[in-house]
DNA sequence: TATATAATTGCAATTTTGTCGCAATTTTAT
DNA sequence: ATAAAATTGCGACAAAATTGCAATTATATA
């Protein structure tokens, strides 16, 4: 068992909940992988885990903040939050919508400090989307 | 008619679509509002403007600039653009689920800026979004 | 390791959300 | 005022998400 499983294993414990099967399976399923859609993780787990209890899992996770919702455009996917992989922000290009996952921008990451600190937030995650249309589109574009 | 009303109908002249009643109509129900749910907006024109309607031209004003959605937990709202206010990111509590509109922080704006030149992408929007405890939560909270 | 209790799951039904084609209506340009 | 084009409502449909409940699985404790 690799370390992130066993992180999994200690939040949902931490918070009360018991570490099943099907919740493992669902956090495979997202382990070292793109975002995925709702359906995606539904028909990859077919199966071996019901629909409702994937939608109940990434739920109860979203609430442990073991998953985060990426939206992209009108739908959303989801993916992994910081704990299991490097903390980082995405561009997409709205033209050929390629997601581009870009590293933590130490300067953003403070600003986000700071404002919350006027805000008197205690800062739990937070999440940046920036459209826009990338350097091949603006080529082809004309 | 008011500035905002008048920018709209350019807006979409501009785009050749026409300034149909049901779209003044969907755009008055999100102006000088806090940001809807698409059930919300549906509701509040309901006898007026039927539901594919809505969706249609939802989209329609995503597509020209005119709203955007903002994505909150599971569901996401709608709200306009900075056309029609002031340019703000929002912070949301996840304990209470107040959301708190905060201005535009000329900081993040900045860098935001700088990472598009670092990708080559030219931005059209960006969203970010804070969850967090808020101050009176972090002090109920045991 | 066996067992009681509590938590979790699958199933099937249902609700909610979003989409589509097409005829009727409204808007726009002339 | 009128014709052409765009938009709308309707109703049917498809997809996504939720729910209650009985059956199963996990957990804690003996």
């Amino acid at each position: 068992m690799d370390t992130s499983q066993k992180l999994l294993i200690e939040t949902l414990k931490k918070h009360g909940f018991s570490a099943s099967k099907s919740r493992i399976a669902v956090f495979s399923a997202l382990l070292h992988q793109e975002p995925l859609t709702m359906s995606e993780i539904v028909h990859k787990l077919s199966g071996k885990v019901d629909r409702a209890t994937v939608y109940r899992t990434i739920e109860l996770f979203e609430k442990v903040n073991v998953v985060q919702r990426l939206h992209i455009g009108w739908k959303y996917k989801i993916e992994l939050t910081d704990q299991f992989h490097e903390h980082h922000h995405h561009i997409i290009c709205q033209s050929c919508a390629k997601l581009i996952a870009i590293d933590g921008d130490s300067h953003i990451e403070k600003d986000i400090a700071d404002l919350a600190k006027k805000y008197s937030f205690s800062i739990t995650s937070h999440q940046l989307e920036i459209k826009g249309i990338c350097k091949t589109c603006q080529l082809l574009d004309v």
